[in-house]
DNA sequence: GCTGTGGTTGCAATCGATTGCATAAAGGGT
DNA sequence: ACCCTTTATGCAATCGATTGCAACCACAGC
């Protein structure tokens, strides 16, 4: 380099000087301190700058299109106002509805979120955690944790606020929002034996998520306490949230002799899956058999037949977790609640008496 | 207060004591100055330190379990690895593909992503890219562009990088990964045409959006192309991407005398809707009428009948744009290009011979 | 007129990491 | 032995905003 022209003047080079206005630039303009800027314009410091002088800055700053750096306040006051949200997978049609009541409920509150994929290789997890707490996240919403899931405690040893969604921990260490998995199959077993079904099954979840254990609990029960002899309560588990590992788990239960006249989904994904199936096997529903999702993710009412299921507040599930996440924020120390939503049976054309 | 107990050590209190550790502790921990430790855990500075106080500095930062506060560096080089999306709507299930492709590039270079939903009001757009830029975005993805969208100004003013996906605007202005809009009407009116439809229906998305405007004009001169008579070439505007915005309009299609044989949907939401309408009419498809879809969202190959739709790469439209951004990331001077993605058709149950 | 009170504003340290320059060792050449 | 280069480390400024304290002014009360 021949000469290095005017950028230095410190020892310390100027990197890249961006356009953007700070609050320095404001307060040449008026005339004024840099603090007495950033009093005027934060509303709970401003009571402390004459009315006058906090009008001229406010106009000076919305002169130059000042916008404050929300990364430099963060760095001193220690608070990002980003939230960290770890999901099982965008792609997956049940989750839009929640993170959407997240979203909503966050940004009200002058949150950002920042959603990550956790992906099938739940071990990826930690090392995710440690990311996000590395962006200085305020908080995290956990919708992937598994009933015993090393990422809680390492939420706990890292004294973050974390919220679990959908899902929950054996332990029940972390405040969590969830539906009422045995309540739901309760509604679906309770409607398949209203209309004469006396051999059930069940493609069951991974026996490792909450929302797996608990539903395949929830079927149990509530097909002995329907009446139904044990030997046709039938379960086949699903290791995954798929539409071909139900559709899998589907032809099990339909290979069995005598194979059940009903079934019930853990999933709406895994209905699909089912209709799969019953395809294959040339067996007609409602007519042969009787399918009950769960969840009523978006458009199973266009599928032939329309798909009875087990509603569930997904989008409210959603925002009482940020809610809930923004109480544990603005107050660490408080007891961990645990809210169980309630669901609902929609009935559309999957159901029918049995023909038996 | 009658003491103040033994926090205060300068003028300014120290803001609750993080227990995270700091690049200090490490340096501290190896009796080496915080400069040298910021060296040492950078991949692109380690050669200047020792190959042995790098090595015990690396054990000592694992051992700390320190992670770099990513807010510090980034108010100190001027970049956060922070990318922001503004998406027109999560729950919209055409979205999440092109999302996942999004995420997955920017992630594997090292990114995370703000998505924000920007929803129904538009206006509200160019507050939230002034919010992201604000929170220190690298760079932005727009999913939301209308054709003429005064936020391609505003990001081209605050010259913050950034790329359009799936709409693109009507100066060019920005780089954009779009799919080929009229190619796919192209696609789907000779598929109607070779199956002997004369009188084809479009139900256009709005036109204020590249992909209405363009799968409109696409349709139109396809199908003249294809040697319909101009009155045979029907087209009604619905005022949004929606079932509901669909079905209306493709009531007033179907009342029209005489009707069309055949309907094509710019989007296959609108085509969800189109399903609506038939059934209102008592119109059996593919039998009365055929109708294809645009996008393969997920699922529609469940429909009854399952829907013949125009797939668009979403997943690498999204990875694309990923690429692109950061390629403008790291030379802000190059040009703008603009990748055009081939659609093709897939054909399945709701569409058939014209019965006339 | 002097002190006290209250209200405004400025000063400077701080958050944690990065980096240009300076400086201190270590090594090589004559 | 001396100087010069190379290599490794320390120093201190900096990014932009926040905030405890100090300093200042004006006015009131005695």
């Amino acid at each position: 380099m021949a000469h290095r022209g005017r950028t230095i003047t410190g020892p310390t080079a100027r990197p890249a000087a961006s356009s953007r206005p700070t609050i320095k630039d404001v307060a040449s303009k008026c005339g004024v301190h840099p603090s007495t800027v950033s009093r005027a314009l934060s509303p709970a410091m401003s009571h402390l700058v004459a009315a006058d002088v906090t009008r001229r800055i406010r106009t000076a700053a919305a002169a130059l299109g000042y916008r404050a750096n929300v990364t430099a306040a963060g760095l001193r006051t220690g608070r990002s106002g980003l939230i960290g949200v770890l999901a099982p997978d965008i792609a997956d049609p049940g989750f839009p509805p929640v993170l959407s009541g997240i979203t909503e409920t966050l940004s009200a509150a002058g949150y950002a979120t920042i959603v990550v994929d956790v992906g099938p290789d739940r071990s990826r997890q930690q090392e995710l955690v440690d990311k996000l707490i590395a962006r200085g996240v305020d908080g995290l919403v956990l919708a992937t944790v598994a009933l015993n899931d090393p990422v809680v405690g390492h939420c706990i040893a890292a004294s973050i606020p974390a919220v679990l969604v959908n899902r929950s921990d054996a332990g029940r260490r972390l405040p969590a929002v969830v539906t009422d998995d045995e309540a739901g199959m309760r509604l679906a077993v309770e409607h398949l034996a209203t209309l004469g079904h006396i051999r059930i099954g069940h493609i069951a979840g991974p026996r490792h998520v909450s929302t797996g254990a608990l539903r395949r609990a929830g079927f149990k029960t509530s097909a002995t306490l329907a009446g139904l002899p044990a030997r046709n309560i039938m379960v086949e588990t699903a290791p995954a949230y798929t539409r071909e590992a139900g559709r899998l788990a589907a032809l099990r239960l339909l290979d069995r002799k005598p194979a059940p006249s009903a079934l019930v989904a853990a999933n709406d994904l895994l209905a699909l899956g089912i209709y799969d199936a019953l395809s294959m096997r040339d067996l007609r529903c409602p007519s042969d058999v009787s399918v009950v999702g769960h969840n009523d993710m978006p458009y199973v009412d266009m599928l032939s037949p329309p798909l009875t299921t087990v509603r569930i507040a997904q989008r409210e599930m959603g925002s009482q977790a940020a809610q809930m996440l923004l109480e544990q924020i603005a107050n660490p120390g408080a007891a961990h609640r645990r809210i169980m939503l309630r669901p609902e049976l929609i009935v559309r054309g999957s159901t029918a008496r049995a023909s038996n």
